[in-house]
DNA sequence: AAACAGACCAACCGCAATAAC
DNA sequence: TGTTATTGCGGTTGGTCTGTT
């Protein structure tokens, strides 16, 4: 446990304990580790569903929404936490440009992750990226310099790393490899903390959520001029129905990984072609779209699009 | 060291869709 | 069939952390 969670967990006791006596009231703001085991007990032995009910039954002093916000947002074994990786960004930012601000929807393909922390991802990051770029977030400049600079740039990094791990792993074991998405670094600014968030209450859970990937193909879609990816209909579904039984099998690729394969294999080649001819230093930057310098590199490198006439 | 600003993210709110009665 | 309860979604808010001045 991180000292910001500890901290949190010790005022939230204190409030908790404060808030005993509002026998009647309903309770607000952070969850306490008490709410938490209370939460994650009942479910865990009676089942998701009826959260109304549930909140009653459990003992707790909070709506059904707020349990099942709780539940879903943090407290699922399956909640995946830590850094998005590059993965995950190449996927939101695609799947964003197709659905727009359909979080659920995109958050189906990212599994493990929530519509809440995708839409935390793209208000904080993302539209950070357009105000600095100065255009907005939906217009089409914005749209072109995703998809011909900042999404290319994620694929070769993806690519990157992916050769880096495969060397390394031929060598010795010191990089995890890129098809094991549980140990998956976020070469961004850390590494994936996969712990399940029972951790923090001392429960070991038997759950798990499975990913069922499906063939997938990539076409290039007229109206969006992105790529269009057909994941099939069971691609990126997520079973939630957590049968103790049950466990994850083998590594197998997710939904990310097979659109990152097709995209690979149809789509972007031509892209990497059409910007390392404009701009010879691409590929020796590092694209690390968190860092100012990278911010005037690619305003400098969109404005050499825009003067070639390439959008 | 203090004040401030911006980033981040957990949680809430309002609304619409759906289910239950 | 209408009403009420529940669920799910997207937008927004507010608290905390972190970096800068």
């Amino acid at each position: 446990m991180d000292g910001k969670r500890s901290l949190e967990i010790s005022k939230n006791i204190g409030d908790f304990e404060n808030n005993m006596d509002d026998e009647m009231d309903l309770r607000r703001g952070p969850w306490t580790v008490e709410e938490d085991y209370k939460l994650s007990n009942y479910i865990s032995t009676l089942g998701e569903g009826r959260w109304n009910s549930l909140a009653r039954f459990a003992g707790l002093k909070r709506t059904g929404k707020s349990c099942r916000l709780r539940w879903l947002n943090y407290l699922r074994p399956d909640v995946r936490r830590g850094n998005i990786t590059l993965e995950e960004q190449l996927l939101i930012l695609e799947l964003h440009s197709r659905w727009g601000n359909r979080w659920s929807k995109i958050a189906q393909y990212l599994p493990g992750r929530t519509d809440n922390e995708i839409k935390n991802y793209w208000r904080t990051r993302v539209q950070k990226h357009a105000k600095q770029l100065r255009c907005d977030v939906n217009s089409q400049q914005f749209k072109d310099t995703m998809k011909y600079l900042w999404m290319p740039r994620l694929v070769e990094r993806i690519q990157a790393a992916s050769a880096l791990s495969s060397t390394c792993s031929a060598a010795t074991s010191c990089v995890p490899t890129p098809t094991d998405q549980s140990v998956m670094p976020s070469y961004d600014e850390g590494v994936n903390n996969n712990n399940t968030n029972m951790d923090h209450l001392g429960l070991t859970s038997n759950l798990s959520g499975k990913v069922t990937p499906g063939t997938s193909s990539v076409t290039v879609s007229p109206a969006s001029g992105l790529t269009e990816y057909n994941m099939g209909s069971e691609v990126g579904k997520t079973e939630t129905s957590y049968d103790p039984d049950q466990s994850l099998v083998g590594p197998q690729p997710t939904p990310s990984q097979n659109y990152l394969a097709a995209m690979q294999e149809q789509s972007y080649p031509n892209l990497f072609e059409n910007i390392n001819g404009i701009i010879p230093s691409y590929s020796d930057s590092v694209w690390n779209i968190g860092s100012d310098e990278d911010f005037w590199l690619l305003q400098q490198q969109q404005q050499q699009l825009l003067n070639n006439g390439s959008f």
